[in-house]
DNA sequence: TATGAATGAGGTTTCATTCAT
DNA sequence: CATGAATGAAACCTCATTCAT
């Protein structure tokens, strides 16, 4: 994304070192919660000075932000993408499924620090960050909604319901098996019961 | 639930701050999260003496605890009595989204503090709590998995999913809609929504 | 001392009352030290409500002072009786060293209290109190030093040394092996050290 | 004892505060005891923001522990030495006897301190010091003893008494008219009593 | 630009004491 | 007299942030 060929040395120094930064921050972070992290810890750990910490990022709920959306960023654009693949709808969104089970056994940590901080109480993920974040992630459920409704408009899918709910719902229903699956990883297989779930739905909008 | 009556006054008055105590945290915490109220500031708009307050909870985390415990067990009740009706599944089930969406209208602020999501505040919130409110609400998915199971051993219902999976999907559906008119209720109208889906999903669950 | 007979029924339990509740601060202070121990914790022990303590004394320290005087009056009497059996200086002396070792046995808490708070450093006893406890101590150093002259007077002991002072001599050497043997009891037995000093000083002093 | 000089004008200064701090705290804690002294105080004193102080002692407990450690190493240090110089056993004791009144000269304040006694105010103090202190004036005991031992070794004093515990009472008898004087300045010189009474001990032990 | 010493507001909590019942 | 709820000053300590070097 960030093109790191054709800076100076100190551009690129500079970045890696923000890099460097932002990866203790995540590991912080995710290990002890925002409020149990100093930015003394972080410098520390990232072996800068603390003034150099705050040379990158104007303060800690910048620099939060910054790691957070980093993330995101990264995960919407892979779910976006997942959508793309050639196929019908089910096809895509079963891709979808999948590239997201994907997405949660590489950032596990990052995940727990989305949810674990919200008690969890089997909330959708569209519910935890900011309005930044949100927005991120309507991205993806218009997205996800866009699929539907070519199916709706080609006539492969029948009408009934709101595309947009539609979206809501699959996401939502995806994303709690996501959390189960992070609670305990061995009763709750993630991609088999949301395959599962998400088939039998598409399957009874299909048209006969 | 607790007999107030049958205790001395000395008792009552005590429950009574109590009470007073924990509905100004409610509130502080609600509007403000939870590391952003000080016990200073709840023992001030309490008009107790901040002593006092540590009188009743042992300290501030102890007295978060208590505020969102008495919510989620009353909340629980409620949910797990919705269940109860008379009726066949789809009448309960039926019956189960409305209250919920009913505990969502009385009960926005706390919801909102639930989510973390209060001015983008609160991120942390220590999730220890997290064990003791998953299990309250597993004891609602279990009631609601029973009352589909219920349904497949009569026959009513397909016995294409497991019922405890398909209890979760429902739950997080509604739970995203919630979250959807939580955050704009003009745009998201809950209950549509949630019957609309909850109504398709069991429709093409019963048994022709 | 305090004559308990011949007093009203009420009288006799207060008087209990004001016992027990030294006997818990006694416990408590010796075990954690004064600061460590709250006038609540001593309450509670004591099966007394707090303000209840505060009509047998008016404040902490005076409850501290009143545990340490009953000891110390204890301890100094037997000290100065220890001074009265018949016999030469000696003799006097020696069961001096020994009265001093048996009240060690029975209240080893309270002395560690005594000097485990100051450093121990190898001070004496005299060092550690108040100026109420100190007075106390003092006659009994009074008391041992009119021994001591009793003897130089009649011509048993050398007039070498001011008779106080080698008062203050005698017992700061038991003091120091007292606190040895407080410590690693095991490796310092107070009396045989005690006495072979005493008695090599005392030797030293009589008149062949 | 810490080279000052070949350091960068930074850690210099740093070591200049620290400096600044601990005298503080000496002047605070002798003057009024470790519990009526508040961190806030020193730091008010010291002219430093309270998390200054912080930055160089991690707590309160850790301050004072560092200011009485400094102390007792000088101390130590000087009681050592002082049982080297040449001479034969009466002479270095007696040389130790008079370093050992220097000290006290030079420290009243801190001494008083060490005995707890300041306006009757400490009590407590943590007592966890006392293992530390301990050992270190168990080296000078050891040499004590072992100044002792070579006289007897030598012939030139009788062996009739344990050299450890004869040091043990030389010093004990020392620390009995110190804290005298401490008291009481005027009438218990501290230096004629110690070494009168010190060489009484040492003549009759002397062989003839 | 990097450093890290310094800042100080503000946090949680304790506990001796009072006083209405 | 006994009770114990209430008080609130004051303790220790953290940490985001600034700024002189």
């Amino acid at each position: 994304m960030t093109e790191e060929s054709s800076l100076s040395r100190r551009e690129r120094e500079r970045l890696a070192h923000r890099r460097l930064i932002l990866d203790v921050a995540l590991k912080f972070f995710t290990e002890f919660g925002y409020h149990r992290v100093s930015m003394h810890k972080i410098a520390k750990k990232a072996e800068f000075a603390i003034g150099t910490v705050y040379r990158f990022f104007p303060n800690k709920e910048e620099l939060f932000r910054a790691m957070i959306l980093e993330f995101t960023e990264k995960a919407n654009a892979a779910l976006l993408k997942s959508l793309e693949i050639p196929g019908d709808e089910l096809a895509k969104i079963l891709n979808f499924v999948q590239v997201k089970g994907e997405i949660l056994a590489e950032n596990e940590s990052i995940l727990k620090l989305y949810i674990g901080r919200t008690h969890g109480a089997s909330m959708d993920l569209t519910a935890c960050l900011n309005e930044d974040l949100r927005l991120l992630y309507e991205k993806v459920l218009v997205k996800l909604a866009s699929v539907l409704e070519e199916g709706i408009t080609a006539g492969r899918l029948k009408s009934l319901l709101d595309p947009y709910y539609l979206a809501v719902s699959l996401s939502s229903i995806t994303s709690a098996f996501l959390l189960l699956r992070l609670r305990d990883p061995e009763r709750h297989p993630y991609l088999e019961h949301s395959l599962t779930m998400v088939a039998f739905i598409m399957n009874n909008l299909e048209n006969a």
